[in-house]
DNA sequence: TCTTTTTCTGACCGTATGGTCAGGTTGAGT
DNA sequence: ACTCAACCTGACCATACGGTCAGAAAAAGA
């Protein structure tokens, strides 16, 4: 599992970036990736490894070689979104009011609906149906984080700097409305007149979320 | 295709509440009620005829009698519940200003939320997926109606009664903070101890939402 | 009662899917 | 140059799926 940066040369002359770990690293990347889409667009039942394969450019067989089973494969996609969010959400931690931390939170999750939506379509999708795969994810980690931050929620309303929310239920609105743009992008494009939301719709989005929000709970 | 009320009775002395057609109705609102719910627990791909017909209680056979393939029993289940959605709207339009009109909107949308989880959730998956099923009600019914609203809303800010926000992307909150009470009920479920959402934690979201909501437009 | 129409159903079919495997290929280690 | 483990793949398999159909059963109409 060490790195192996040696930047080997192959027979051929082509620089093999790092050897066998590297390519192997990249091998499942491509295949994540490929999967990710893949599930997101079909679902797990409607994906089939076939066509995770086609987009991933490789043989079927060989995908079994890379990950066990097809749930296996989604498992890993959807646990790949579910650290990206939980990584984002340290900029809750660090703020020292509502203002700077669930500000910069929305920001974040905005960011991530835009970079990954893919990934955050994978996790809805699961939820949805019941969490048959992350279930043990919700009942730890995520049930974790969601009391820790609303300790930190109930702190800011005690020491008189927001409005008197229930925590979850204010997380709950967080999760949804910016993970809809994500989730519902189709739609929003839809009514956009077709086109993807540009730089400039994508700024509006975050302010006029950020701007209903923090007026909200009484901040700004 | 006509209504026949006439209420006959068979050979067996047994009432038959309203002939052939009004069996018919039921047989297709069991059906459509058994598809609800196998789509929203496995999604289009994962659902099964076979596992709609036995929660329907039919042989798979005499469900395609009433319903020619699974796509046409897809669109139904998914018609049904954007029809829902449509007219809980006209409490948005009745009303004099956004405290009364929008209000009165989440409250609507969240009675469904909690009466149709599995609906909502079909909606969600069939968006999510790239609506191949009804991207024409997407460019049609729900761009007009979105257009109606956004029109209303401009001009409550247009008057001075609310603050100065853009009407999509409020419209697209609202949809997406209610709508998360169904899709994500189950996540829900498991950030409160396992169990569904309580009477008074029903009233305590819908209350909580709405003052989210309002105060963060400017309202009360 | 006899005929006709509608409703129902077990058995069946072609296809596509997730997964397997034997055997080939490659390239790092020596 | 040789070895061996890691990597790759076409061909294959059992299963499960959506959908069909001939014909039975039941109800309506005469």
């Amino acid at each position: 599992m060490k790195d192996n940066e040696s930047g080997k040369r192959t027979k051929n002359g082509q620089a093999s970036r790092g050897s066998r770990a590297e390519a192997r690293r990249a091998t499942e990347e491509s295949i994540l990736k490929a999967a990710e889409r893949v599930f997101a667009e079909a679902g797990f039942g409607g994906a089939t490894m076939q066509l995770i394969a086609d987009v991933a450019g490789l043989p079927k067989a060989n995908l079994h070689y890379y990950f066990e089973t097809k749930e296996s494969l989604y498992r890993r996609v959807v646990e790949r979104i579910f650290n990206i969010w939980l990584e984002a959400a340290d900029v809750f931690d660090e703020a020292s009011g509502p203002a700077e931390g669930i500000g910069a939170y929305i920001d974040a999750k905005m960011e991530i609906s835009r970079n990954h939506p893919n990934g955050s379509k994978v996790w809805a999708s699961e939820v949805m149906h019941g969490a048959p795969v992350i279930q043990d994810y919700l009942e730890t980690t995520l049930r974790d984080w969601t009391e820790g931050r609303a300790v930190i929620i109930r702190r800011w309303i005690a020491e008189g700097k927001m409005a008197e929310v229930d925590p979850h239920h204010l997380l709950y609105m967080l999760w949804a409305t910016t993970q809809h743009y994500a989730d519902f992008s189709h739609q929003i494009e839809t009514l956009n007149g077709g086109a993807p939301l540009s730089d400039a719709q994508w700024e509006e989005a975050k302010t006029c979320v950020k701007s209903i929000v923090l007026r909200g709970i009484g901040v700004s």
